[in-house]
Order: C-alpha cells, then structure tokens, then sequence
DNA sequence: CAAGAGAGTGATTGATCAATAACCTATTCC
DNA sequence: GGAATAGGTTATTGATCAATCACTCTCTTG
C-alpha cells in the first residue's frame, strides 16, 4: 500500500496543487497585508513567506488589489462562521458574543489588523469589500439579537460593533488600556 | 497710510513666510493624506494643492514622515480644544460633548479621516503620535466627566470612545447606517 | 515516446516617488 | 555695490515594486 511515494509521505493538503497555493499565498497574505498595510506589503513578501517566487502570485491572483480582496473576505468569512456557531440563550447571548469576539481576537489576530488596515482604502473593490463586509457582521449579529427577544437590537448591535472596533484599534494601536471598559 | 503696497494689499497671512507657507503645507497634507494615506499619498500632491513645487516641502519638512504627524498632532489640536471648550452641567455634559464631536465631524472631517488613516501605519514617530493623541483626549474627557461628578466615569467614556470611533469608521467607509443608535 | 498540461522560476521593465543638488531672484542693509 | 538672507525652482537620482515575458522541469497519458 501507499506505493505512490517513496520516501516522504505527501498529505493532500501540502501536494503542490494551485488551490493549495492559493490557500497558502492568503494566509502569508494576511500576515503581510496587517503587518504593513496594502500599500506598504510588497507581493515579494507574501511569497518569501510562501517560499515561492514573486511572479508565481500572479500566476493565482490577477492582481495585488485582488490578493488584497480574497485576504480581506477570508477574514470576514471567519468571523461571520464564528458568529453563527453561536448558541446560547438570551440572557447570556450578548456575553457569549463578545466572547467569542475576544477569542477570535487571540486565535487570528491578523485578521482583525487586516481590517483595520482597510479601513482607509478608497480603492473601490476593497472599499466595497469592507462595507459588505461590515454590513454582514451587523446583519448577522441582529438577527441573533432579534430571534434571541432581546430588547432595542438595534442599539445593542450598535454598542457591540462600537465597542468590538474600539477593541480592534486598541490591539492596532498597542493600547490595551483603551479596551472597553464594561459596568 | 498703506503705502508699503501697491495694488494688491498683502495681510499677514497671505505673505509668503516661512510660517505662513508651513500652515498652507499643513492643510494641504491633512486633505491629501486623509483622501489617500499615508503612503499612496504624494508629496508631489500636496505641493500642487498649495501652488509650490514638490521639493520646497523639504525645505519646511525634514521628511514626509515629520510632514505627516505635524499633520496628526494638529488633527488632535483640534480635538482637544474643542472638547476643552465644552462647558455644561453634569446632566447635559455628555450630551453635549456628542454633539460637540459631531459638530467636529462637519467642519474638519478631514482631520477625522487623516486618524483612521494612521490607525493602521506602523511607522514608530507616527505610532507614537496616536498613541499620545488618543490618550489624551481619553484623559481630557475623563477629567471632565470626573469634574462633573458622572458616575462610573471610566466607563463613560469608555463608551463615548467606542461610539466615536465607530463614527469615524462610518465616515470612512460611506456607511451611514452604521453610525451609533442610541437609546 | 511525443505531446501537452501543470507548477514554477529568472530576468526585466516601466512607473512611481522621496529626497537632494544646484541654481535663481528679490530685498535688505551695511 | 556687494553680500547676506529669504523664498523659491528645475533637474535629477536612486530605490522600490507590480507586473510581464520567456523559459524550465516534471509528470501523465494516448
């Protein structure tokens, strides 16, 4: 059995196919994009990472704005997964979200910096990325909120994303005094 | 009287100082850098905005990092004595500094975006800059609520941080629904 | 085994920019 | 009048980077 290989035993996931590159070229992405923001990270670092060429980004990704996208929904999407895994009943629902919102925070850091990298962007796909983004979270989280019965949803939904983003700027800033503070 | 000119009369703010050209660069790199950030900005833009050419900004600016948080520290100038000029009772203090912050908004949201854009850059002085602007409007606010007697001050403004910088984001990202709803 | 596909690289290029160097022009004032 | 001084400019350079091009290497398979 397993007559394929000879000497080193190559899992699917670490088999040199396009689509694992593309997963391994996002999540360098990730990294490069929060450490130094779109316009400073070179796609040269996100390969050196990878321990591939620069060219062979393009090869995956149109462009760098594109890279920049797929890093940026990768981002959203594990957030939104994280909030849909959640379940608990009303009187603890709220607790329970930001929770969940502060282990993602230590789980998958650079995923909460990319976001505020993007924050400034005007270029229009990453702008439209960001707002579809945003909009999701608070869509989702609502819905939670309103089947939950809580009371004014739509001002808890606003506190919560107030103080989640205070939390992102603090960590982005290196001000851990900054974090909400909580009655 | 009035004989130095001869056509055009020339008041002090209008004369090409050192000083006066200083003030011009800096109100041209808050509208340029909050409209692109700090690094896809160019100095080269900021010169054409004040009618001077790209290298002249050298002249007044050791460099374009120094340009940028001369630009930052006069965003927080602002901040700061606007919320020092605030002067109400306890019971409409908050209120009133809300309302103050919105009215910021309107007339310099330049200055408000030219934060979100720094939030992200890693760059040490820059960094350092927020770090010190942040915390002192934190503080200046604190001492204000504290002076009126506000209960739970800490968290207070705690929440009005929260608050403000998700305004700030939905500047930033044209998403007005995402404002802060409050009770 | 030839042909093609898939994975990947080295070399280069064309733009873009911060920053410097060298120079210009007017005014003041001894 | 000539020499500072202040306020500027033109031209240039040296880096940096996204993106393209022209290849190579290694399987697979009819």
């Amino acid at each position: 059995m397993n007559n394929k290989q000879t000497a080193t035993v190559r899992s699917k996931s670490d088999e040199a196919t396009a689509a694992n590159r593309r997963e391994q070229i996002l999540e360098a992405a990730v990294i490069v994009f929060a450490e130094h923001g779109y316009y400073r990270a070179t796609t040269a670092q996100v390969a050196e990472k990878v321990g591939i060429s620069q060219p062979y980004i393009f090869k995956l990704f149109r462009n760098k704005e594109e890279l920049f996208v797929a890093a940026l929904e990768r981002a959203f999407e594990r957030i939104i997964r994280t909030f849909k895994a959640i379940v608990a009943p009303a009187d603890q629902l709220l607790a329970e979200t930001i929770r969940s919102y502060e282990q993602l925070m230590e789980t998958h850091p650079n995923e909460i910096l990319l976001q505020v990298q993007a924050l400034g962007i005007r270029d229009q796909p990453i702008l439209q990325t960001m707002q579809n983004g945003m909009l999701a979270v608070t869509d989702l989280v609502k819905s939670k909120f309103v089947d939950a019965g809580i009371r004014n949803p739509e001002v808890e939904v606003s506190t919560f994303m107030a103080n989640g983003m205070l939390c992102n700027i603090a960590m982005a800033l290196g001000m851990p005094d900054l974090k909400p503070k909580h009655a």
